[in-house]
RNA sequence: GCCCUCUUAGCUCAGCUGGUAGAGCACUUCCAUGGUAAGGAAGGGGUCGUCGGUUCGAGUCCGACAGAGGGCUCCA
């Protein structure tokens, strides 16, 4: 049988020959160095015999990259329910996946036995014994009644069940006849594998954390003890991914915003954030940039209600599918609900006049004050609160529109994002099964959305029938400093709410019709969107965002006389500024001024104060020399202006 | 909402198997008047998240509640 190897030349091995066979073929060092092979691309077992109808063939070594390090991870998801097994008798095991940056295997402990991190010496000593051992990894196929014998008299209920799910979800013209099982050591699981060929390729592994998960992902079913772990080739590569996490955590927003003076959280107010004088000029600053850029773009800002009677959430529809989201109030009698969403109140706000064909689109925006009444276990920093306000705006225009108004909406999304450097995913995500509207409504929609996307030559993600059921969305996303994804932007056409609240435009025809609604928001909310902006600046803002662009630090109390004149100058100037008059030494105003992350330091002492001039030292750069503040004032002004990065 | 964990001074954290609270930073005052990341000294500050229980005695043990953290589900 001939296989192709990476580079080009062919590898010519007798039926039946195995993977091991085929890397021993190629060199003594490489048949000790594999783990696995790739057939085609499929990771299969040494052991195995290769297919018989040949194929490209790649040895996967410890320097293959991410298929090396996802084969030993779940390589040790497997050490783990090993060890699981010895200590916890009776423990139900389900499933034990690698995943991005390590493994988890989920366990049904024993009524009354519940495993926290203080267990993971234990757990993790055991591992060990077993990684030491050397146990191979042995494959083997079993039929259906076989496998689903042994684990229901091992009492694994949920090895049952996923045997039994295989069967029902298999293909009816070829019924699923048999199934794999891995054996290390004491332990044999139901697994697809593949795997390396022993314990001992797990070098460096660690335990992470305890959750909690439901079985199989549904709130529904019972909920499983899910323990997370990570496994690398060598000690000194998981010392690096453990240090990796501990800076991003320095730069978690959680940590951040208070240290900086941003923000801060209270228990009487959970979800919701208490913004400090710093915080509220960035927030105040994107609100700007937003109000700013929407005007250039024909945008009119408009101010609606907070609070509206539960007629108008009945008619949105928000009273039957979102009501336990929303906080509800009573008043003389009536039911009010605060405002989880602006789109109610601005098609209530377009309802109230006539509108012309010639008047569209009209884009309402408002950076209007939502609450929702997230659970709370969800709550999580800026990233997820409960009260917050977005970027909003609702553009109500013609069919014909939608196209044009889409592209604009990406165009001001994008122009937005490169102001602050970020890299967004794009998501499309198109019909889902439950829907309003007929198919050639959707064609055409999502049609228009992945036409905006490619004519600005967007790569994005599709999203299969993951679409609001009144229209397809595309949703921006960012990741955290923990590499979690949140939404920011979302541009989502909607042909619902125009015909719920019954909102017409009179045509050229001069009879009335219906307009299409676009909900977008480019930053999402400003609270998510600072949360994220700062993990990913490492709170260093901009000069033009920051809450103070300069500081004045006098070298001695005589050069306080001359600092309150600059910084009066600066004011005058329109720049945020502050003077440092404490009775410190020069080295400690800068310490102090550097850990605020101030952009300019102004240093001024007898020098500057003969010359009229500043020392200026800038953030993370040093002294940068001396200049007028006249100067600096221009300088500054061009930054903010421009809302370049310094 | 569900699972596990955590909650000690404004912040970061010590406090062994229960005997009655401690450090660094910050803050206040005084001295030093300083040239690019912490000058020195003294001092103030805590009903140990809340409520209840066990105990002669609880920051320390148990329970409930609240908030936070990591996940899961959810995010129309």
């Amino acid at each position: 049988m001939d296989y192709e190897l990476p580079d080009g030349t062919v590898l010519a091995l007798p039926r039946d020959a195995t993977g091991a066979d085929a890397a021993a073929a190629i060199g003594p060092g490489l048949a000790r160095a594999a783990l696995a092979v790739a057939i085609d691309g499929e990771v299969r077992d040494l052991a195995r015999p290769l297919p018989p109808d040949g194929g490209r063939l790649e040895v996967i070594t410890q320097k293959s990259g991410a298929a090396a390090l996802a084969l030993i991870r779940h390589d040790a998801a497997h050490v783990l329910a090993t060890a699981v097994m010895e200590l916890y008798p009776g423990v139900k095991i389900s499933i034990g996946p690698p995943i991005e940056d390590g493994f988890y295997y989920d366990f049904q402990f024993p009524d009354g036995v519940s495993v926290s991190d203080a267990d993971f010496e234990r757990i993790e000593a055991r591992m060990r014994e077993h990684i030491n051992a050397d146990e191979p990894f042995v494959r083997r196929e079993v039929s259906v009644g076989e496998a689903l014998e042994r684990f229901t008299a091992e009492g694994q209920d949920y090895k049952v069940k996923l045997i039994e799910d295989l069967v029902r979800d298999g293909d009816p013209a070829h019924p699923l006849e048999t199934v794999s099982l891995y054996t290390n050591g004491p332990f044999t699981d139901l697994c697809r594998g593949p795997h390396a060929p022993s314990t001992k390729r797990i070098k460096s592994f660690k335990l992470q954390s305890v959750a909690g998960a439901y079985w199989r992902g549904d709130a529904r079913n019972p909920m499983l003890t899910r323990i997370y772990g990570t496994a690398f080739f060598s000690a000194r590569d998981l010392d690096e991914y453990l240090e990796r996490l501990d800076r991003a955590r320095a730069n978690d927003h959680r940590r951040l915003g208070p240290q900086l003076g941003l923000f801060t959280f209270s228990e009487v107010s959970p979800g919701a954030a208490f913004w400090l004088p710093a915080g509220t000029r960035v927030y105040n600053e994107l609100v700007a940039l937003s109000r700013e850029m929407g005007l250039a773009r024909g945008y009119t800002e408009v101010k609606t209600p907070q609070l509206y009677d539960s007629s108008l959430w009945v008619t949105s529809g928000h009273w039957d599918k979102y009501r336990e989201h929303m906080f509800v109030t009573e008043s003389e009698g009536r039911t009010m609900a605060i405002k989880p969403m602006n789109c109610p109140g601005h098609c209530q706000l377009y309802s109230l006049t006539r509108h012309s064909y010639r008047d569209l689109p009209v884009r309402y925006s408002e950076p209007g004050l939502l609450h929702r009444n997230e659970p709370s276990g969800t709550l999580h920093g800026l990233l997820r609160v409960r009260h917050f306000a977005q970027d909003d705006a609702h553009i109500f225009c013609t069919e014909e529109q939608i196209q044009q108004e889409v592209a604009a909406c990406l165009e001001f999304a994008f122009s937005t994002y490169e102001i602050f450097g970020l890299d967004v995913r794009i998501e499309l995500s198109t019909r889902p099964a439950v829907r309003i509207g007929d198919d050639a409504l959707w064609d055409r929609s999502e049609a228009a959305l992945q036409q905006a996307l490619d004519s600005r030559g967007l790569p994005y993600e599709l999203q299969p029938s993951e679409g609001a059921f009144y229209g397809p969305k595309i949703d921006l996303h960012m990741t955290d400093s923990l590499g979690r994804s949140w939404q920011l932007g979302t541009v989502q056409l909607d042909y619902n709410f125009p015909e719920r609240f019954h909102l017409t435009f009179t045509g050229a025809d001069n009879s009335e019709h219906r307009p299409v609604m676009i909900h977008r928001a480019i930053m999402g909310s400003y609270e998510r969107f600072i949360g994220i902006l700062l993990e990913h600046l490492e709170g260093e803002l901009p000069v033009w965002l920051a809450p103070v662009q300069a500081i004045v630090l006098p070298i001695a109390d005589r050069h306080n006389d001359y600092g309150i004149d600059v910084l009066a100058r600066l004011h005058d100037g329109g720049v945020r500024a502050e003077l440092d008059e404490r009775v410190e030494s020069v080295g400690r105003k800068i310490r102090d001024a550097e850990l605020r992350k101030i952009p300019y330091m102004l240093v001024v002492g007898d020098r500057e104060r003969e010359a009229g001039e500043v020392a200026l030292r800038e953030h993370r750069h040093g002294d940068s020399g001396s200049l007028t503040v006249e100067a600096l004032i221009e300088r500054l002004r061009a930054h903010t202006t421009n809302r370049s990065a310094r």
